[in-house]
DNA sequence: GCTCTTATTGATCAAATGATCTATTATGAT
DNA sequence: ATCATAATAGATCATTTGATCAATAAGAGC
């Protein structure tokens, strides 16, 4: 599938080429690490090692492609309105979120990658959680807030909560390798419904 | 604090000198990851590369070493009578669990290396979490069931929901680096507290 | 104080790895 | 067909890293 059959050698245009190699790169560093070696991606890609450094200057520059192509546009724009249109339910908006998030973002790349590069100490781990709190889980906690009225809506580490058990299944499967149901979407909402229940929200 | 001054030479019994290789090496590796190197953690022992192979046979052996010593002794031989003890709510005994269990293993040590190994595709990850869902989880969801009666009581993927969502803390604040409360204790009970209620227990 | 055991060191090896540079050759344009 | 461009291969360098082994000296026992 990823091999070359023998000494072929294709020629492929910069822009092919290049995408070629980051997607690679971001399947073979999901599986075996971040300190994976460039030359067995190289031999993945069935094309010589140094041929990786006609496209990236440094082995950190590979990778700082491979976290763009994980990363980007996996917060939807569309998000923060649907958060915030009060015509729905905000159980419903929640529910919605989740089911579109966990959609998003459990995938063996994307899950292992985020790990490795938390462990590693990356800021892009930091500052991806600071703007899905910023743009989306903290207004998510001023709708509840909101929709529980009078009653003790929900706090921010309460909001984290729920986030993390939803998360934590994408982590069983995708970082611990354990069984976990096929379709995930029970589970993430049957989680939401908890949640909201025990803050009493429609 | 960890180095030795200059060129001075210490003589330690080996039984001392490996228990003070496994501690700086769980420190370490836990900091760096699996692949840190020998020669570093030499460094850091104020110690020769070479003496960590008069201890163990290689690196993998160190490691395993480690891992027994990060593991071994977490899961406490009280809680699966603690969980079975019906004189007290469940509620309480969950509550008890867990006050427990994240006093265990929230240290940066346990969250770390835990996740390195589980990336690492180590069985160890997934025999530990057969034993606590056999060992702990299942009697817990279980007893949940019984004190439901009548109602529905949490199904196992329930129950790794709440477990997630509390691990998750630790997630946050060892792997992840991020913000999270000093003490864990409020949001931990919190958390187990609305899972009961929304489960109707008492 | 002396001796003997052995914990520890220092030098060294072989393999692996990121990176560089020049020689090839596939491909589009003429 | 032929040529020119540049995508790709192949060889190579300098470090790094796990591992080995003979030489050294710290410390216990007499």
């Amino acid at each position: 599938m990823a091999g070359q059959a023998a000494n072929e050698r294709k020629r492929y245009a910069p822009d092919e080429r290049r995408q070629m190699i980051v997607d690679e790169a971001a399947a073979f560093f999901s599986e075996v690490g971040l300190e994976g070696t460039t030359r067995e991606l190289s031999q993945r890609l069935g094309v010589t090692q140094s041929l990786l450094y006609a496209y990236f200057a440094s082995k950190a520059d590979l990778l700082e492609a491979v976290f763009e192509r994980v990363y980007l546009d996996r917060l939807s724009p569309d998000w923060p309105a649907q958060i915030a249109d009060r015509t729905v339910p905000v159980r419903a908006r929640a529910q919605h979120f989740y089911r579109e998030y966990t959609g998003a973002i459990f995938t063996y790349e994307w899950m292992r990658i985020f790990m490795f590069s938390g462990l590693a100490g990356t800021e892009l781990n930091r500052r991806y959680l600071g703007h899905l709190a910023k743009l989306i889980l903290e207004p998510l906690c001023a709708e509840m807030q909101h929709a529980a009225g009078k009653k003790d809506g929900p706090q921010m580490e309460d909001i984290w909560n729920l986030h993390g058990g939803i998360v934590y299944i994408g982590i069983r499967k995708f970082v611990y390798c354990v069984p976990t149901p096929d379709d995930f979407g029970p589970p993430v909402e049957a989680a939401v419904n908890r949640f909201c229940d025990s803050f009493g929200l429609e």
